[in-house]
RNA sequence: GGAGGAAUGGCAGAGUGGUCGAAUGCGGCAGUCUUGAAAACUGUUGAGGGUCACACCUCCGGGGGUUCGAAUCCCUCUUCCUCCGCCA
């Protein structure tokens, strides 16, 4: 949700910058400065009715201990006609905010300058590319194989017990799994990420708090009994935490880093692109999330994109990152990376984590403030990214590191799986 | 799950119908004093809306009600505490 003030000082530009998502905003933000104007119209009225009932109301009091209820008796009258009018017009007041609310609601975060136009995936720019795509054998399997032939993964049973994108892992597969989020950990807390264990699920005012309610409603698993959401990543719980926050700015940054598993329908996604651990409706996450100020968030969104090059280098995976075009740009995002990993068995780039700023959008709906002195709160800037999704990188890891009779395990990942070969 | 109690400003804690946005203490900030610091003293210190700035309006866990008037009374929900039951 875009701060009013924001969108009544920019108005222009904002609708401008839409059009990079392919939308045109204009109706939409004109729509919102109406009820705007409206509201405040309502307001300011419902106010002076108000202050002249509180005036009343007080001379009533003054009147009774004078010993005058006549007079006090005549003044209730007016006072009741107040009160109806005030509850007439708080009644339009709470219209008009509701729309104004919902008008809001419907409109996406402004895309950064350095947003490319563009409709979908195909216009997203490449910025960087990274390693070699190494040369496999004729034989070379993908992962879903892999991890049967090794016996690292059953999607079968997963099936069974829950239904498909339910994997279960096994032995050295699970091992791995569990590696590979201390690594992740390890690494994000070197990098002054501080770790934090968090709710799986999660109430309704987060789900609106991030951004995931009311737009994305249908892609979360939602616990109706208790009215609570299965969360569809870390970031909701994390960012959450300082929902109705007003921070020191001596508190800033906040950098966390937090393991979750992840929670999505994936509703009206098929194919052979989602085939073994492509998609799923559960999977496991290290996410990193940050709060920073406006002047800052920019180069923290820099700093995260170095981090998780950093990682991706340190297993050896080729990769390559993406800046996200206007038509691919999430709806709460300004500026978002995508780091995507090169599948070699597949011969297809995977997603392996996605990096965002999210400006005051988010912070806005959360009412996440930080404070300098004496100074009036402002919103800060919120930012999150992957650090890293695990289930493609297993996938790119075991198809790229597969030899004759066998997987390599990356060196940095030793330590933690106590292994270092599957075979 | 059952029975009681509670929810007030950053924290603690008064306030049971009429200038109460709210005493007091602690904390924070500014100043005086000091070579500096501490102590002491003085002042200041919630958020949102609104305004050029004032005025003014809203908020005492959430929602609803009674009343001319609610932090204070009633209903309801949520959360926390104590006891009982159950339990990883």
């Amino acid at each position: 949700m875009l701060p009013l003030q924001t969108l009544r000082e920019n108005a222009d530009a904002i609708a401008l910058a839409m059009d990079k998502r392919g939308l045109d905003a204009r109706p939409i933000v004109s729509k919102i400065l109406n009820l705007d104007q409206e509201r405040r119209n309502l307001q300011a009225r419902l106010d002076q009715t108000l202050a002249e009932a509180n005036t009343a109301s007080r001379e009533i009091g003054q009147l009774f201990k004078a010993g005058k209820p006549a007079e006090a008796n005549a003044l209730k009258e007016t006072s009741s006609h107040l009160k109806a009018q005030s509850k007439e017009l708080q009644e339009q007041l709470g219209i008009a905010a509701e729309a104004l609310q919902e008008a809001l609601y419907l409109l996406p975060n402004t895309p950064n300058d350095l947003v490319p136009a563009g409709q979908d995936e195909a216009d997203n720019e490449i910025v960087y590319q990274w390693g070699e795509i190494p040369t496999l054998e004729a034989d070379a399997l993908p992962h879903w194989e892999l991890a049967g032939k090794y016996d690292l993964i059953d999607f079968e049973l997963g099936v069974k017990i829950t239904g498909a994108g339910f994997p279960v892992y096994k032995g050295k597969g699970a091992r791995l799994q569990r590696a590979l989020i201390s690594y992740f950990l390890d690494r994000n807390t070197e990098a002054g990420y501080q770790e934090i264990q968090v709710p799986h699920l999660v109430n309704e005012a987060s789900g609106y708090g991030t951004g995931q309610l009311p737009d994305k409603e249908g892609q979360m698993y939602h616990v109706q009994e208790d009215n609570l959401y299965l969360i569809p990543t870390a970031e909701v719980p994390v960012t959450n935490l300082f929902r109705d926050v007003i921070l020191e700015k001596a508190e800033l940054p906040v950098r966390y880093t937090a393991y979750t598993p992840c929670f999505r329908r994936e509703a009206g996604s098929y194919g052979a692109h989602v085939r073994g651990l492509n998609r799923l409706h559960q999977f496991d996450k290290v996410e990193i999330v940050r709060v920073e100020t406006p002047e800052h968030s920019y180069e923290a969104l820099e700093e995260m994109v170095s981090h998780v090059k950093g990682l991706l280098e340190s297993l050896n995976l080729p990769y390559r990152i993406l800046r996200l075009c206007g038509g691919d740009l999430g709806f709460t995002s300004a500026l978002t990376y995508d780091f995507e990993v090169y599948s070699t068995a597949q011969q297809r780039w995977l997603e392996v984590s996605s990096v965002s700023n999210f400006e005051a959008f988010q912070a806005n709906r959360l009412k996440l403030r930080f404070r300098e002195g004496g100074e009036k709160p402002q919103l800060a800037h919120t930012l999150n990214g992957s650090a890293l999704a695990l289930p493609r990188i297993l996938a790119g890891l075991l198809e790229n590191c597969q030899e004759a009779g066998g997987i390599r395990i990356p060196e940095v990942l030793v330590p933690y799986t106590g292994f270092d070969r599957i075979s």
